[in-house]
DNA sequence: GCTTTTTAGCCCG
DNA sequence: CGGGCTAAAAAGC
C-alpha cells in the first residue's frame, strides 16, 4: 500500500492506493509516496476546481447500509448540498442514521459527504469542519 | 437474536 | 438558544 499527500490551503490531504484502487483518504496527514499518476492528477485537478467528478477504481468495506448511503451521496451534483433529512427520506431511514454512515465513510471527497449538511447548520466532518467549508468553497458553494 | 450504546439531527418551547 | 426527544445502525453480549 502506498500513499501520496496533496497540499491545500487547509493542510495536507493523503490518498492511499493499493494496486490501482483507492482505499482511503485522510486529512491532515503528510506522506511522501507517489500513487498512480492518473489518480493523482484527478485529485489535484479537483482541488484546483478544474474537475467535477472522479473516475478511478476504489475498494470499499462497510456494511450494506453504509454503501447505500455513500452511493446516494455520490449522486448529489457538484456544488449542490442536501440535508441529512432529505437523504433519510429517500432511504426511509432517520437523519441520524445518515450521519452515522457518513462518519464511517473511508473516502471523503470521492464520496462527497461535504455536500451533506444539517438543516440549520453545516453539520460535522471527519478531520474538522474547516475541510468541509473549504471543499464547498472549491465547488463555489457559499456556506 | 436480543439489548445497549452511540449518533456529522431535529424540533419545539 | 438550550433541552429533550427520537429512530435507527452498530457494537456488544
Amino acid at each position: 500500500m502506498i500513499c501520496q499527500s496533496f497540499e491545500t490551503e487547509c493542510g495536507y490531504i493523503c490518498v492511499y492506493e493499493e494496486n490501482g484502487h483507492v482505499t482511503q483518504i485522510k486529512f491532515n496527514e503528510k506522506c511522501f509516496g507517489k500513487i498512480d499518476q492518473n489518480i493523482a492528477i484527478q485529485i489535484e485537478d479537483y482541488l484546483q476546481g478544474r474537475r467535477q467528478s472522479f473516475n478511478f477504481p476504489v475498494k470499499l468495506g462497510g456494511t450494506a447500509f453504509q454503501k447505500k448511503v455513500w452511493t446516494l451521496v455520490r449522486e448529489i451534483p457538484y456544488g449542490h448540498t442536501e440535508t441529512y433529512k432529505q437523504l433519510s427520506e429517500k432511504l426511509k431511514t432517520s437523519p441520524r442514521a445518515i450521519g452515522q454512515a457518513l462518519k464511517a465513510n473511508p473516502l471523503p471527497v470521492y464520496f462527497p459527504c461535504h455536500r451533506v449538511v444539517a438543516k440549520k447548520s453545516i453539520g460535522g466532518f471527519t478531520g474538522g469542519i474547516e475541510w468541509k467549508k473549504m471543499l464547498l468553497k472549491i465547488e463555489g458553494c457559499n456556506f
